[in-house]
DNA sequence: GCTTGACTTGGAGTTAACTCCAAGAGGTAG
DNA sequence: CTACCTCTTGGAGTTAACTCCAAGTCAAGC
């Protein structure tokens, strides 16, 4: 798969893609005899679980750990199995955190309305 | 009450504080006559608005865009109440998208358990 | 009256994560 | 064979959100 469309499923930038590669974030894809980029599957879902993962905000250089690691095999499992479960610690975290600030707004929300509908009352009877 | 104090208490550094105030995400805030910021109450409670707000990351721009509503006094209701709900809006679809990644990282993780778990019986019984 | 320390301002510097660009090469259409 | 298109690389530029800095002011202590 050439990299336009690999851009185009998962709607990066070429450069984005490239980019990640030179950082390390996916692991380096094959070029064909003339030195152009040809994603294998495997590739693409690397693509796939990185833009993902950087779609909720999980840091790159965490990524790039998580990659490294992978790419050392089995001796690593351990490692990565605690850097998810570290990583899934914080994110339900900032959840928690959301849900918090989610309540609040509503909370704001509603005394928006009852005060707009105040008004409203006032005006008319003003009327 | 101080800057310094200010600082303390939402653990914002001096810097951010008179940044966030330079850029209107709070308003203005009173100096005494040696032209020194004296917060009151109320800029207190802005400074603590903003924090939560930026602290799951709601755009300053936005935050701006409501302080400035705000400031514009009772005829912005129904702007400012529509940006709440904006924002809210986009704020649920970000959690939602977390959810799935906190039960796919769930995931990841179990699979990583049950592999160690294979390669240690399998070590046992080469033993 | 001079030093010290916390504050002021405007402006420059930093960091993360892209995003863009210039120079060059390979394959294909005319 | 030449033009054109898409790709390559290394490196420079951009954006958001701070963070740091230099020069200056002012009240308090000695």
């Amino acid at each position: 798969m050439l990299i336009a469309e690999v851009s185009e499923k998962f709607n990066l930038t070429p450069d984005t893609l490239r980019y990640y590669e030179r950082i390390g974030l996916i692991p380096r894809v094959n070029r064909n005899k003339s030195g152009i980029r040809d994603y294998t599957e495997q590739d693409c879902k690397w693509v796939e679980f990185i833009k993902c993962m950087r779609g909720i905000g999980l840091p790159v250089e965490i990524l790039i750990e998580y990659v490294e690691l992978y790419q050392q095999g089995d001796s690593t499992l351990d490692s990565r199995k605690e850097l998810l479960i570290d990583q899934r610690k914080q994110l339900a975290a900032r959840m928690e955190e959301m849900q918090k600030v989610l309540v609040r707004m509503d909370g704001k929300i509603t005394r928006y309305e009852q005060t707009i509908l105040e008004k409203e009352k006032g005006l008319s009877r003003a009327k």
